[in-house]
DNA sequence: AGCTCCCTTGACACTTAATGCCATGTCGGG
DNA sequence: CCCGACATGGCATTAAGTGTCAAGGGAGCT
């Protein structure tokens, strides 16, 4: 009756044959660099087959990814979390937060897996990818949050956009720092750029939308791009 | 004599082969799908050797990505040339536009190259990546721009990632409406949104930093996020 | 116990992407 | 006419990724 054995022993083995496989991957990539680890060492090291390592992972890349990847989950989990009061901005970067606490404060390579990632293209590559789903997902809930309508409105996808580029960008420094600047810190300056735009209220998608912005440098003006 | 008649002929061969082997590509790609497509049709298409093709591009995805490679230098180009005095906001809408006009208004099958891309994970892959190196040029130039430095100020990175977030949704937009939407009014709609942030100006990145959003919503302060 | 069903694994074969190496051909210049 | 630079093609090779099949080991049932 394993019923209820909190999980059923086969997940559990599941669990643990990629928890291996991940740790040998992450281990062996962050010494000697990504394409210079080949699958049948990462699978040498792990103690299973080749063919088992393609039933847990897609690519060389997923191993890595992977790793990051419930976080898109949590982001917006605790979007949706956030009391309804609450403005875009202060919601959107407790929601970005978990996921930079997650890479920084978490002591293990945790940075060392965001160095690897940020420096290698394919990496990178799969990781913006990523972000793209996690921000139609934070924009989904947005326009639930705001209830704006995702097929007229621009707002949504832009606000999470504006997020996730500055969850991009906190993260950056945080590489090229090697940890050494304080992520709540960089977190909470970032926001404080995008924020302006992501607290602006109405834009009323109609047709005659001169409006002024609500900027404080008295200049940007809508006017129409057209044919320069 | 070659000295200068215009190209050196040899070039000219070489963009020639290049321009069969992107056409083959694109043709059959647009037709059968991406991973539907071996390089050896590819190549049997174009006459040319497999071998050849990678001397020309190094994957793929790189000869779909290549196609809409220029922009990142016309982009910064453009930016480069705005004058001086124009707000972030409408030199930076002026900067995409060149690319999106280039996407949605060259009425060649460039609009479907883009649905290919944004329908197809690894090249959209790809294409985020590329769109990352666009960014960091664009912050190199917006830095230049109004002299902030990129070391300690998280604007031009900030800034240029927005602009490229509007971008990339206006191309989304584009390519589920198949063209139906004017890319103009999109762009317009979108830095609409996201001018507020980019106009506005200080963000002094002092040690004390309370401040008040702009923010319209009379809500949204500066607090740390900390530990929650 | 014995049986069966299902899930996981490993081994093998196979396709395809991507790179290195070398021989050949061609253009252009001395 | 010869020579060097460069582009090409063919060949061999590594590595990623997939399909298939047979064996193993739990879990449930009788």
């Amino acid at each position: 009756m394993p019923l209820r054995p909190e999980l059923s022993l086969a997940q559990r083995k599941r669990q643990l044959v990629s928890d291996e496989l991940t740790g040998a991957a992450l281990k062996l990539l962050a010494r000697k660099g990504f394409d210079a680890v080949t699958i049948d060492e990462i699978v040498l090291a792990a103690g299973v087959s080749k063919r088992t390592f393609f039933r847990y992972f897609a690519s060389k890349e997923d191993v890595v990814i992977q790793f990051l990847s419930e976080m898109g989950a949590s982001m917006r989990a605790e979007l949706a979390g956030r009391p309804a009061h609450e403005p875009p901005s202060v919601a959107l970067r407790h929601a970005v937060w978990v996921s930079i606490d997650a890479c920084a404060g978490h002591a293990d390579g945790a940075l060392r897996v965001v160095q690897l990632i940020l420096g290698t293209p394919p990496l990178l590559a799969r990781f913006l990818e990523r972000q793209a789903q996690w921000r139609d997902g934070l924009a989904q809930e947005l326009a639930h949050r705001l209830e704006r309508d995702p097929e007229t409105d621009l707002y949504p996808q832009l606000a999470a956009g504006m997020a996730l580029t500055a969850y991009g960008t906190v993260l950056q420094r945080l590489s090229d720092s090697d940890g050494a600047e304080d992520p709540a810190t960089l977190t909470d300056r970032a926001f404080a750029v995008i924020a302006p735009a992501l607290d602006t209220p109405v834009q009323a998608p109609g047709p005659s939308r001169a409006r002024v912005s609500s900027s404080a440098a008295g200049e940007a003006r809508i006017s129409r791009v057209a044919e320069t």
